[in-house]
RNA sequence: GCCCGGAUGGCGGAAUCGGUAGACGCGUUGGUCUCAAACACCAAUGGCCGCAAGGCUGUGUCGGUUCGAUCCCGACUCCGGGUACCA
């Protein structure tokens, strides 16, 4: 009988469907175990091959888990608001409810074909009311919270009220962990919207690589920051990779300094009397006159304290908000021209160029606090505002930044520090002794820090002050897909909608585009109140909805309470979390800030949400396109690139390029075959070879065209000249090459396009290999996997491509391997060795389950051989342990091993257990043989098998014998020799003999059990 | 720039308390079956020399420690990730 997969795989599923295997519920008599998934966002182009790597893991460690006496919680939802549903809304005005609904019910059916064992009833979606309301409520806990840093935790803002009844509205504000507040924010222009730290990547927003630019405004925050040094301590006691707490700590950026008070002194030039604004001048400070606040002192903030006398001058950020302050009138123009200029810079453009140095001087000086000198102020955009205190004191001697300044504007550079020779750069190590030091000269730099803190603290200039390069999260979006914020304006205050009233649903519309003045869609609705107030009308951030879910999935059909008391109590925390690391510094983050509130308030049981985590790697696909351009202007020379790193000019002109000035190449993606182009101006080249590293440096020199190496699929502008680059679908292209008829029908706006690239009269796409997405056309789609091979060969194949870790291109090359083991397992209980086709006759008799049976199906009861145990328990031992490792492609290869080595095998007493340890994997096919077996219940209600190491036990070793340290021959002893034995028995040996040739033997060593070395 | 990780056959990858490098799979080659092809099965497969026995060489490069190094140490090259004026 053949290992029809196509009829056995949709009956297993039915199965499991009518007896609900996988539906669990509280039960205190047995250990619980949470096993949970990053939930997908469902977009519109369905699941690729690349989401199930980390389901299938997960599952496999869920079976394994259950099969092993757990009651484990294996849910799995949709974060279902987002921003593409809402562009494609705006695009085709079908409602965001609609596609998502659709795009959910396709990821349903996707991830049923692969068989995952999560318990369904516990299905969330964010954009549910039912679901939301909860976000909702955490949202207004925390508007009614503020952090006590005594206590360590969030408390009711009641208790703020009380104790200090004198703060305002406004001041609360100030306190609340939910906050509204005028900041900084990273603007997006073309999606209408301002996005957080973590969606923005290299001045670009994350989805869609749009241009993002900072803007003031007034937003809704989450006080993250109040959590900074619980975030970072937490990190110690969680098992999750090395790498990944890394990217944390420096997310979080805990630095240790202080905040040292700078006089602002006024030179007798300083001639801030005369306009008025005279806290930029010292003689008002030396009178006692105009004292506000310490506005007649600087603050910064700073690490290295032992530098303090080798400061020669300040700097202040642009947006610092005493920059204009500061400035004598002198100064005034200059100075508002370069505040101006910087605010016009983009972020981009901003890191584009951090090596310039730009600045300007205030006209006013401060003093040193130290050795009384005065040191000019400056004004430049390498301070930022959000940090510290957006003020520095410049040690041009010990800093980089600060040297480049001090060169660029001829300001003096003190050392204080031996070491490196100032003259030619900053000596910024952090060892050395002080010396121009005063007070600390001759100390090491270490000590020097801790005797300057004091000194500080002692002399009232400062004090000691850990800060944090985390940011409060910016929660407005101007958006419509996404939870309303439940807040309304009452005469101007802003206020929570009562918690009973909950949720706040938000309303239906027809148009999901910002407001002609540029006010999110919500502002459009009409009775967007809430008793006669008008109701907030951004809504939340994407991450809002994931950063709570996983306390929902324990109990998600609670009305009165995110989870119950119960059900928190016996699930706890994810014991093992799978996922992407791209969540790294975003869900992860505000996921864990988000639990620990609810811890705070009581509502969860732990202080950390994610026990265990495990990211697996991407899948990637291999993306082809093809660049379309006008020909007429003749400006561009397409030029292959070739493997082997040489390049080949495709026209007529073979000496079109010079090595050297291979300048204006664009070199498209990394890995050949690379397409590059050239400007007919620079022609005239001469032929050459040239490195790919050597093209790909030169390119990267010319920032225009370092750009395009980052973005290459956006348009390029080459003397005018517009190339687009088309994404081609994966299945038009074939060996590079693409078929221009299927292409022109698949696109046929481009029937009449011209594209670079042509060799031989084929058109040759580029392609690199990147995350698959829709836009890309690189989706490999795992039902054609399934329909293919069967799930259960997609499961294993997955599993074996390497590391689950690892990032790895999709390759289909060797998925015949996988599906061969699976055949040739089945086999193993078929008269017929699963052939099938040689003629078996399939009779009706009927076993186990209801299956039709062929007469073929057979098992023995017969006893198994030595050889046999030892094979299987050997399995079972390896694969035990790679799963705990999460080591699955080496299981998979055991499973292999042991079937290589059973040869054919048809004892129920090996099979069964066989069968068991392979359902993990393999659910499908195991499940069935279960049945075929007799067994009227499924296979997860059984035991894991467990290894019996009585049947692992050796009684000899095949010692290799090695001669100064190289294996020359081998020698079998019996185990349990002892040194001088297995010695013994080595030199009788004859080819002992021969490499020692009539020598003694210097030293032997023996290491028993493993290998015996003669030195001669 | 700084921080972290990595580099092993034609390919994906095994093996790290320092002890037989290349498990398993793919691919390739040869063979069996077949009228033929596909499937399946069997065998070989790091490189070099050799008819063979066998030898030499081999885990990015150079050096060190050791009886013995893919593994430890030092220097370097390249690749990947994180972060980027964080004071």
């Amino acid at each position: 009988m053949e290992y029809n997969f196509k009829e056995i795989e949709p009956r297993r599923r039915s199965e499991w469907r009518k007896h609900d295997i996988y539906r669990v519920s509280v039960d205190p008599s047995r250990p619980k175990y949470y096993v949970l998934d990053m939930f997908p966002y469902p977009s519109g182009a369905g699941l690729h091959v690349g989401h199930p790597l980390g389901y299938i893991a997960s599952d496999i460690y869920t079976r394994y888990k259950r099969l092993c006496g757990f009651n484990v919680l294996h849910p799995m939802g949709f974060d279902a608001f987002g921003l593409p549903a809402e562009q494609y809304a705006i695009q085709t005005g079908q409602h965001p409810a609609t596609t998502t609904a659709q795009n959910v019910a396709r990821y349903r059916e996707q991830m049923d074909k692969i068989g995952f064992s999560y318990d369904w009833s516990r299905q969330i979606e964010t954009c549910d009311p039912a679901y939301y309301k909860w976000t909702q409520w955490a949202f207004v806990k925390m508007f009614e919270s503020w952090y006590d840093p005594e206590a360590g935790r969030a408390r009711p803002i009641a208790e703020l009220r009380a104790l200090r009844p004198e703060l305002t509205e406004e001041d609360l504000m100030g306190y609340r962990l939910a906050y509204r507040a005028e900041t900084m924010v990273n603007w997006c222009e073309a999606l209408g919207t301002v996005l957080a730290n973590d969606e923005v990547v290299g001045g670009l927003s994350e989805r869609g690589g749009h241009p993002v630019e900072q803007r003031r405004m007034m937003q809704w925050l989450l006080r993250v920051s109040a959590y900074a040094e619980r975030l970072l301590g937490g990190l110690d006691g969680l098992e999750w990779s090395d790498s990944l707490k890394e990217i944390q700590r420096g997310w979080i950026g805990k630095s240790v300094g202080a905040q040292v008070f700078f006089n602002v002194a006024g030179g007798e030039e300083a001639a801030c009397n005369d306009n008025g604004r005279g806290e930029a001048a010292g003689r008002e400070n030396e009178n006692g006159r105009g004292e506000i606040d310490g506005g007649e002192k600087l603050e910064v903030f700073t690490t290295r304290p032992d530098t303090i006398y080798g400061v020669t001058f300040m700097v202040i950020a642009p947006e610092h908000e005493r920059a204009l302050k500061l400035t004598t009138p002198a100064q005034k123009a200059e100075v508002e021209r370069y505040i101006a200029a910087t605010k016009k810079r983009s972020e981009r453009e901003r890191i584009a160029d951090t090596k310039k140095v730009t600045g300007v001087f205030t006209g006013s000086y401060a003093v040193n606090p130290f050795s009384g000198t005065e040191i000019p102020i400056y004004i430049s955009d390498y301070v930022l505002a959000g940090y510290g205190t957006g003020a520095i004191m410049a040690v041009p001697a010990h800093d980089s930044r600060d040297w480049a300044f001090a060169k660029h504007f001829d300001l003096p550079i003190v050392p204080v520090v031996e070491g490196g020779d100032v003259a030619e750069a900053s000596y910024d190590a952090k060892s050395g002794q002080m010396i121009n030091s005063d007070l600390i000269n001759g100390l090491e730099v270490k000590d020097a820090i801790e005797k300057m803190f004091d000194q500080i603290e002692r002399r009232g200039l400062g004090r000691r002050k850990v800060n944090y390069r985390l940011r409060d999260a910016i929660f407005s979006r101007q958006r419509y897909w996404g939870e309303p914020i439940p807040i309304y304006y009452k005469d101007g205050v802003a206020t929570a909608v009562p918690l009973e009233k909950l949720p706040l649903e938000l309303p239906a519309v027809s148009d999901f585009s910002p407001t002609r003045s540029g006010e999110p869609p919500l502002a459009r609705v009409e009775n967007w109140t809430y008793e006669g107030y008008p109701l907030e009308t951004s809504t939340m951030p994407g991450f809002a909805g994931s950063s709570a879910y996983y306390i929902r999935y324990m109990d998600p059909a609670n009305d009165t309470a995110l989870v119950s008391r119960e059900a928190d109590d016996y699930w706890r925390s994810v014991d093992l979390y799978m996922g992407g690391i791209e969540h790294a510094t975003g869900h992860l983050i505000y996921s864990r800030f988000w639990n620990k509130f609810l811890f705070d308030l009581g509502v969860v049981a732990e202080q950390e949400p994610y026990k265990k985590l495990v990211n697996q790697g991407m899948i990637q696909g291999r993306s082809n396109f093809v660049y379309r351009f006008d020909f007429s202007a003749k400006l561009i020379r397409p030029i292959i690139v070739k493997h082997g790193s040489e390049y080949l000019s495709k026209e007529e002109n073979p000496d079109a390029v010079k090595e050297a000035e291979a300048d204006y190449l664009f070199h498209a993606i990394k890995d050949a075959p690379s397409v590059f182009f050239s400007l007919e101006k620079y022609a005239g080249f001469k032929e050459g070879t040239i490195t790919k590293r050597e093209l790909y440096d030169a390119v990267m020199r010319i920032p225009f065209f370092a750009d395009l190496t980052r973005d290459y699929n956006t348009d390029i502008e080459v003397d005018s000249i517009t190339l687009t680059p088309l994404h081609v679908d994966i299945s038009l292209v074939k060996n590079d090459v693409l078929d221009v008829d299927a292409f022109r029908a698949w696109r046929p706006e481009f029937a009449g396009a011209q594209f670079v690239t042509e060799e031989n009269g084929k058109y040759v796409c580029g392609w690199a290999i990147e995350k698959m997405s829709k836009s890309m056309y690189n989706v490999v789609n795992p039902d054609m996997i399934v329909e293919n091979y069967g799930a259960d060969t997609l499961r294993m194949y997955e599993m074996f491509l390497g590391p689950l870790e690892q990032s790895k291109p999709w390759d289909t090359n060797g998925i015949d391997g996988v599906h061969k083991f699976l055949r040739r397992f089945w086999g193993l209980f078929w008269s017929d060795g699963g052939r099938g086709a040689n003629g078996v006759p399939v009779s009706g008799s009927v076993q186990g389950g209801g299956v039709p049976v062929s007469d073929a199906f057979r098992v023995s009861d017969a006893e198994p051989t030595p050889e046999e145990l030892k094979t299987l328990h050997k399995t079972i031992k390896k694969v035990r342990e790679d799963i705990e490792n999460f080591s699955l492609n080496t299981s998979v290869a055991a499973f292999m091993v042991c079937l290589n080595e059973l040869g054919k095998c048809d004892k129920r007493a090996v099979l069964e257990p066989l069968t068991i340890l392979l359902a993990p994997f393999a659910p499908h096919i195991a499940d069935e043989l279960w049945s075929l077996m007799g067994h009227a219940t499924t296979i997860f209600d059984e035991k894991m098998p467990e290894y019996n190491p009585e049947y692992l036990v050796e009684n000899s070793f095949d010692y290799p014998v090695s001669v100064n340290g190289k294996l020359r021959f081998k020698k079998t002893l019996p185990l349990g020799l002892t040194v001088a034995e297995i010695e013994a028995a080595t030199l009788e040996d004859e080819n002992a003999a021969k490499w020692l040739e009539g020598k003694a033997p210097k030293k032997m060593i023996v290491v028993p059990g493993k290998i015996v070395n003669i030195v001669i």
